[in-house]
RNA sequence: GGUCGCAUAGCUCAGCUGGAUAGAGCGCUGCCCUCCGAAGGCAGAGGUCCCAGGUUCGAAUCCUGGUGCGAUCGCCA
């Protein structure tokens, strides 16, 4: 299905029977082997360095491979021509047949085609928004919501096992300020005047909790020391939070497999396991650590801690465990949860991930040594840990800066992007940028119907095929996709037509190589891209009328509708992953 | 000071894990609608891929050292 493979496939054969033939020494790597489409069009459709990899280990001339090479390919009636360039490229053309096979493919997979085994059902967990239950998510965590659904989804399409899980930071002291800010609410909702000190939270949102708990609880809590109600309204208070925070994914469309729970860890044994496994590797002690080098923060004097030797596993410096008075830094439950990842006991009777994926905010790139350190050392530098961090969100409205301030209010609620814009527009949009970039995000921008909005011209496209599907219809032509995929491919002989199909052919590469690169942004490009060749095909119906979806003959537009069908199919594939829904039409 | 990330056209950004003459959108210049598929399309100008070395058939891409911007740096998660 993959054109490329197949590709790759014949030369490699190709190259296996030269050896055969003594043209070629045995025993070369042809793991550098590429095949892949050449930068300029003009140079053909496909590309291969097979010469240039090989000629140096075979002690040969690149040329002298690749004419050898070429006239073997030639041979094949997909191929209609091999041509030798530049220092041993191979630059191959293919025959129409084929781009017009690709059309037929697409057709006969649909929402299937691009779909790779490529991860071969490996088990990947993908951590994402892991948001502190204490208020509700806002715009930088829906980056981090999107990117990270998006990436599960990728891998879900390349052929991994995939996990989606949100670890719940129920444990530290947040969900304490959480707690005292909820009960001020509750003497608020009993009628008394509450000041909110800094060090609380004292957004609106938890008005209605503090409302709630006064009627779950009465005046039970009134006036009473922390110790009495501190444990009872965390837990409220923190059931609220994660209920908002569920219904703020659902509204972004994001459904997790795990929530995982740090307060789970505590008191369980289950953080004492894990240093335990630490330790018995040798790689916790009692030390003092060095000050900071350069400036040195003001209270600073040395402190006996327990530690973790994370330096034996990349890191920089040795990370504490344990504060002075004995109770557990945070990176103790999240080494706790990462080995727990590890050595899950999974449903079906396996054990841990094959691959940990974490997404973070920019703001924690300072936590992925010690991280990776402690996931290494865990799992013995079995399970490979990557960790995307995900930049800042700029906000603007009319091309202003947006200012947000959480003090005076105005810091901007994931809701209030969706509720503005929609999921889909905030889900695609967020995607048009590296997850390590910067991106800008304008409330007007994302919902102008321009070619400069990478949104609307990839469902423009879509609605337009749409468009032309419910024409024919009305012409009495059948569309459905079965007999799409009949109809007679060859009549799509221009060369637009076949760039179209080539552009189709590319998905399924490109979805592999996305996904080895855990880089769903590719996805987005990729579809506005073949958007625009879409766009191009059509317009240039304008001028040569032949090139029209619609023609007169039955026969004739099926050839032409299936085409511009495989495009909406692919489209709708790829927003699929992107977790966006295609529009059937636009207003 | 350490660490991590980023640096590509006037602007915003891609660049398919090392390939050929480095791409797109916006902006700019010039074309294309009395109607039939123009919320669009075609063509053009525009580049020291931050700098200096290195690796090799070949570097925007990999390595080393700089520069600039951002994030972060032991009892906050």
């Amino acid at each position: 299905m993959n054109l490329f493979a197949d590709i790759r496939a014949l030369v490699l054969s190709d190259l296996a029977a030269m050896v055969a033939d003594g043209a070629l020494p045995e025993g070369l790597s042809t793991d550098n082997v590429a095949v892949e489409p050449p930068r300029d069009a003009a140079h053909g459709d496909m590309a291969t360095n097979a010469a240039m990899v090989l000629a140096k280990p075979a002690g040969m001339k690149p040329r002298d491979i690749a004419e050898t090479l070429a006239t073997r390919l030639s041979n094949d009636p997909r191929v209609t021509s091999a041509e030798v360039a530049g220092p041993g490229f191979l630059n191959l053309r293919l025959a129409p047949v084929v781009w017009q096979g690709i059309v037929g493919d697409v057709l006969a997979a649909g929402a299937d085609f691009g779909r790779s085994d490529m991860g071969a059902g490996k088990r990947v967990n993908v951590e994402y928004v892991s948001a502190n239950p204490t208020g509700p998510l806002h715009v930088g965590h829906t980056r981090g919501a999107v990117f990270g659904d998006a990436l599960a989804s990728l891998l879900a399409f390349a052929g991994h096992d995939v996990t989606r899980e949100y670890y719940i930071n129920d444990g530290g002291a947040q969900v304490d300020v959480l707690a005292r800010s909820v009960y001020l609410r509750y003497l608020e909702a009993h009628g008394q005047d509450v000041a909110f000190p800094d060090g609380t939270y004292p957004g609106d949102y938890l008005i209605e909790v503090g409302q709630a708990l006064k009627e779950k609880v009465g005046d039970r809590f009134v006036d009473k020391g922390e110790q009495f109600w501190l444990d009872e309204v965390r837990d409220y208070a923190t059931q609220a939070m994660m209920d908002l925070i569920r219904a703020d994914l659902k509204a972004l469309g994001v459904e997790m497999d795990v929530f995982y729970s740090e307060k789970s860890l505590y008191g369980t044994g289950r953080i004492e396991a894990a240093l335990d496994d630490l330790r018995s590797k040798g790689l916790i002690y009692e030390g003092v650590l060095e000050p900071p080098k350069g400036k040195k923060p003001e209270d600073w004097e040395p402190r006996k801690q327990t530690l973790f030797k994370s330096t034996d596993h990349g890191d920089d410096v040795d990370r504490p465990v344990m504060k002075s008075d004995g109770a557990w830094t945070y990176f103790a439950p999240d080494i706790a949860y990462h080995y727990d990842k590890i050595t899950r006991q999974n449903p079906d009777g396996t054990v841990g991930f094959d691959a940990l994926i974490d997404v973070f905010g920019a703001d924690h790139g300072g936590y992925v040594k010690r991280m990776k350190a402690a996931v290494s050392a865990l799992s013995g530098g079995t399970v490979p840990l990557d960790i995307k961090l995900t930049q800042l969100v700029k906000l603007f409205k009319n091309g202003e800066p947006f200012k947000m301030s959480k003090r005076a209010g105005t810091f901007v609620t994931l809701r209030d992007v969706v509720d503005q814009v929609g999921p889909g527009v905030t889900r695609f949009h967020m995607l048009t940028r590296k997850n390590d970039a910067p991106l800008d995000f304008d409330f007007d921008k994302v919902l102008e119907q321009s070619r400069e909005n990478p949104v609307f011209y990839v469902q423009y496209a879509f609605a337009r095929v749409t468009s032309v599907l419910g024409k024919a219809e009305e012409a009495g032509i059948a569309v459905d996709d079965g007999t799409l995929a009949a109809a007679d491919l060859s009549k799509l002989d221009h060369e637009a037509e076949l760039a179209l199909a080539a552009k189709l052919a590319e998905w399924p590469r490109l979805v592999e190589t996305a996904a080895r690169s855990n880089e769903p942004h590719r996805i987005a490009f990729y579809l506005y891209d073949l958007a625009g060749t879409f766009h191009g095909l059509w317009n240039r119906g304008n001028d040569v009328p032949s090139l029209r979806f619609l023609q007169e003959g039955a026969a004739t537009s099926q050839a032409k509708i299936a085409l511009a069908r495989a495009c909406a199919v692919v489209i709708a594939a790829g927003l699929g992953i992107l977790g966006v829904e295609p529009a059937k039409e636009l207003r």
